[in-house]
DNA sequence: CGCATTCACTTAACATGTTAAGTATCTCCC
DNA sequence: GGGAGATACTTAACATGTTAAGTGAATGCG
């Protein structure tokens, strides 16, 4: 079997490890993980949205964003209010708070992302999310692969 | 601020994402996560290996490590002995059963990575995974990135 | 030797990942 | 208009990620 910590799963693993290692210290002073920050920086780019195209867009399950939205709310860094027009949607909005903290981390995250950047280049940096798109587009068709074998 | 959903580490965890999700069914029918798959893999390639090493080799934290291994070896898919010369050490390996399983896996999982490596390119995953390892080279040095602020 | 320090893990505590089940609301169609 | 089915979340349960603290064994050095 081929040596496992050369696949493609691997490699992925190991280079996003490498890349969040440089941010983790900066948002945890901030009392941010990970995926609080990416969804503080999802609602930031927008008025507000359903939570199920925010889990679209900050790349989340509906279970773990809905932990976090809860815990985001108790700490007044975002909104919530129900649709008028259907009563199951909540639209989420970021507070003024939340985009107060975001001005305090994003110089700093800047600068990390900046530095990565020079770092490896500019270039390669574009080319390598070319071909990560790709990878994506691969598979997409692909969906969960469920052929494997007969299952209810 | 850069519209985030491009930014690397998203690109990163999507084109991973869309990865694992071939191999997760799969696994799943086997009662495996992937982590634990990545311990046996990389239990499979040796003898016996201190628990540290593994940590390295299959790319897990101390604390996840401890507490996947304590599991394995209930369900007698590895064993674990003290080292002799340190008793602070032990050796871990994979055990007759856990080497079955990974043979009940394993043919599946070549499959998938057959297909995924056939869609998308043999020559390009090859380039990917030097883009991949040559990010992780740039960013080795830079550690984890503590010049954020002043803390102890 | 003796004991402070280091080392190899393990536990603890909290956050998220993942799948399944639950709840309230809405839609559609008879 | 009313009930079956779909939708938009939320909760639950278990596994892992992440940092800090704990434990027992080795090491170094005075």
């Amino acid at each position: 079997m081929r040596d496992f910590s050369r696949s493609l799963p691997m490699s992925l693993l190991r280079a996003r490890e490498a890349v969040m290692r440089q941010f983790r210290p900066s948002l945890r002073e901030h009392g941010l993980t990970e995926q609080q920050w990416r969804i503080l920086r999802a609602l930031a780019a927008i008025e507000a949205v359903e939570v199920t195209e925010l889990a679209r867009t900050a790349f989340l399950l509906g279970p773990s964003l809905s932990r976090i939205l809860r815990d985001l709310e108790a700490r007044n860094l975002i909104e919530r209010k129900t649709a008028k027009a259907d009563q199951r949607r909540s639209m989420v909005s970021i507070s003024k708070e939340g985009v107060k903290l975001m001005a305090s981390v994003a110089p700093n995250s800047e600068a990390i992302y900046a530095e990565i950047t020079r770092r490896f280049g500019a270039r390669k940096l574009a080319e390598l999310q070319d071909m990560l798109g790709a990878l994506e587009q691969s598979l997409a068709e692909l969906g969960s692969a469920e052929e494997a074998s007969a299952e209810e």
